[in-house]
DNA sequence: ATCGTTCATCGTAAATATACGATAATTAAA
DNA sequence: TTTAATTATCGTATATTTACGATGAACGAT
């Protein structure tokens, strides 16, 4: 394709889809259940429980970032990640709209 | 990347990741919009309503069909697509249980 | 039988995503 | 001040996604 045409639509729409973005591997949707179910939410401790590389769960995590749904705090050499919780709202109210909308249910 | 290592994942968060990606395209999410808001929902009619040509509609509706969010009924040399509510609904209630899990909202 | 309409598929190009090892940067510890 | 530990980033390879025009297949109408 020459450029993408995603501007082409409602913010809501272009930020429903980022949202689902992040969501869309099950590399991420892990993460964000490790970081709810740790107390200590350091790099290391994800990857252990992932079978991907470290460099690899760093871009995963960059991405849930991206879209605020996750925090990173510098603690010493570590960084300790942990859910948004305000991003995480929202995105639940949007989802919960967006299937209001297309879904008896 | 030699190969994907979305195979090692739970069945539920690959298929969670699964309609996420489905949902993770603006056209996609105007899709279902326009499908539940339309009486008539053959393609020519989703294809005047977006900035995409034919062509790249009908990937966006087979990318949707492949995880049966919708169900095309051919009809004459027209094709019907529809909402899936059954596979809706099973998302909505997959996803309540995701939010329930790493959010507190 | 041919023609026009409708839609999917093919071919193709460019962008993005996924994955890894290697390396750099940062900090604590020895 | 080296050293070890931790994590991000770089470079790279491959796969997938997004987009389009062109073509093909299916059907109704003439």
């Amino acid at each position: 394709m020459a450029f993408s045409k995603k501007e082409e639509f409602t913010k809501e729409d272009m930020w429903l889809a980022d949202i689902s973005k992040a969501l869309s591997h099950p590399a991420r949707i892990r993460i964000l259940k490790i970081l709810t179910s740790m107390n200590s939410c350091m790099v290391g401790n994800i990857v252990e429980q992932l079978p991907l590389s470290q460099s690899t769960v760093s871009q995963h995590l960059k991405e849930l970032k991206h879209v605020n749904l996750i925090d990173g705090e510098i603690d010493g050499p570590r960084v300790c990640y942990c859910i948004n919780n305000k991003t995480l709202a929202r995105a639940k109210k949007e989802m919960d709209k967006l299937y209001s909308i297309i879904c008896d249910c």
